[in-house]
DNA sequence: CTGTTAGCGCCTTCAT
DNA sequence: ATGAAGGCGCTAACAG
């Protein structure tokens, strides 16, 4: 009863000066390390700190400093859908990582739509909310780009690159990945693959299926690319579609881990062996790929590391350097059950349904 | 080149007032809709306001309002579970729907431990970071509650109940829930029942265990829990003892949908068909449940309406009502193809290995 | 009904 | 080396 008030009374920097004896300045000074305060003021004012337990209010700083403390992250996918990726919560946890070492927040969002997004991009900016955001999913002719430059607002995109003059990335080139991935399912003896991808306005989906038109091509395997929009029933949709086909394909690369588990399951449901008559590759490898049975071979990146990378690149953007983009390291594909010889596949014709 | 400063400068209450011919005071007033000023010039602020595109500064209005408008969320789970566990995901997508509404941010934070998610809270108070947090994962005689007591934090529990005086919580009781489930499978037939529960410290995992016990007990079933800490390779060694035992369960229950999925795998690594040999049943629904061979039978919730409602119970705190504890709808089971008859399970004894 | 004023808590000039 | 003063943008309590 007695230290009731406790926790509601707050600690300016007023109090220490009072109890310091000194002014306002004097203290600021001190708790900024810098020169004008003696060596022994500086030591009592910040003993009076840490005894009373001061800690900065974020808005007066924000407000002096005309700085946020925070850094936004708007997902326009539908919520079922992120609850389910696990590289938007990598990404987060890698963000993280940096922010919080230096005190900064991380501000999250979910919205609908692309309009949505750019509309909290404005009302951020305009109530000085954030310092800048990470950008993720970025399309081809992304309105986004135009919009954040326009705005001022500092911002990163994850998975570029953005052409010409647009906002710094950290990115790397899919392209040689995917040729890995197409070379082991040959080197498996597949000459008839497949790849569901994700939703071809993306970058990365597009990146990833000219790279798998090309080394397929390339290979001279046969190859076909279906589309989806990385539900999980639109993907459903595209396994079963491929696997209807007259001479299926005895190899599926799909876009998202998501993809290939639900691709998994409707393999499973046709009546298709993994992977005697159809090997599955995921793409981004979460604990998920290795709780299915068979485990599902996958292309692992380390996303955490992406995330804090573009984090940091952000933070430099913020405070004025414009550096280049980043370059991420590049994906490694981990074979796992879901992928073999394609003999097997190519013996006899695939069961019926 | 002319407007290049266009995203640079910010648009104050006194560029407002000078445009308007007017005092600040009076612009503010016109803003929040306050009397004290003409409605002419009212609507002539407003005119100004929107022509030049003014937002409030959330600093300053932070500062002089004392009020940061942010709440906050720490999750102390390894990030690699997290992003596997579409509950929250979804708790927060539910969250936001209330937030955004009056445009209030949402804070994030991932920790290892609990301690650290004590620092962090006092750190967001101390700092005034945030208006109130919403807490997760409940324990018993959890630190957290009496700290952030002490700290006069607003916090809300998802998923309660707390005892006592702790905090005000959301939440609903589970055990008639757990007796639904084991009720279903006694019908089903089975007589030997197992359960794969979550961290036995979590209010929720001891609810349930208990509840099961007791319902077990009563319909006279052989029943058995074994306790993970939600990781995957915790669950699949679990899963792993049970069905190795000389007369195995015929039915497991597991405490989320990961811990599901995990023991599926493991019941075709070893040989068991699912639901001849093992039915198996899934604690919270998401799109994985679904997706996999064959789809999970799952206790299903509304987890977003859950996080609205917590939302809403954290809102009113901060607000300094202190409305009593909000109830949930309950989970209803959801019987998909993981779930079968137990005739065929006890007809021969189990495969081996 | 209007306009002026004084803070919110911090930081950063300036004089001293 | 120190202290006093002013401003960040907004709100609220005053006078006019």
């Amino acid at each position: 009863m007695a230290n009731s008030s406790e926790g509601t009374h707050r600690v300016t920097i007023s109090d220490i000066a009072k109890r310091a004896g000194v002014s306002k300045g004097a203290v600021s000074l001190a708790l900024n390390d810098r020169p004008g305060v003696s060596d022994e003021t500086r030591k009592r004012i910040l003993a009076i700190v840490k005894e009373l337990h001061w800690s900065p209010n974020r808005a007066a700083r924000a407000l002096s400093a005309a700085k946020a403390g925070a850094c936004g992250l708007v997902l326009a996918r539908p919520a079922r859908i992120l609850a389910l990726e696990p590289f938007f919560v990598e990404l987060i946890s890698g963000a993280e990582s940096e922010l919080s070492e230096r005190s900064i927040a991380l501000t999250i969002q979910l919205v609908h739509t692309v309009e949505e997004e750019i509309a909290v991009y404005r009302r951020w900016w305009a109530e000085r909310r954030v310092d800048g955001i990470l950008m993720v999913d970025l399309r081809t002719n992304d309105p986004r780009v135009e919009e954040l430059r326009r705005l001022g607002l500092p911002a990163v995109v994850v998975g570029g690159p953005v052409r010409d003059d647009g906002l710094p990335s950290a990115w790397h080139d899919e392209a040689p990945v995917v040729a890995d991935v197409v070379r082991y399912l040959a080197t498996l003896g597949h000459t008839r693959v497949a790849r569901v991808a994700g939703l071809g306005e993306f970058v990365h989906t597009a990146t990833r299926t000219a790279a798998f038109l090309d080394v397929t091509s390339e290979l001279g395997l046969a190859a076909e690319v279906v589309e989806t929009d990385f539900e999980p029933e639109s993907g459903a949709r595209a396994t079963r579609k491929l696997l209807s086909r007259p001479e299926p394909p005895t190899a599926i690369v799909y876009d998202s881990d998501l993809l290939a588990v639900t691709g998994l399951g409707v393999a499973h449901q046709m009546g298709f062996a993994v992977p005697d008559d159809i090997s599955i590759v995921a793409w981004d490898d979460s604990l998920m790929c290795g709780l299915v049975h068979p485990p599902l071979t996958a292309v692992t990146r380390d996303i955490p590391a992406y995330g804090a990378a573009a984090t940091k690149l952000l933070l430099a953007t913020i405070d004025g350097h414009s550096p280049g983009d980043i370059v991420t390291p590049r994906g490694v594909l981990t074979p796992r059950g879901s992928t073999g010889s394609a003999r097997a596949a190519q013996r006899e014709s695939a069961p019926t349904n």
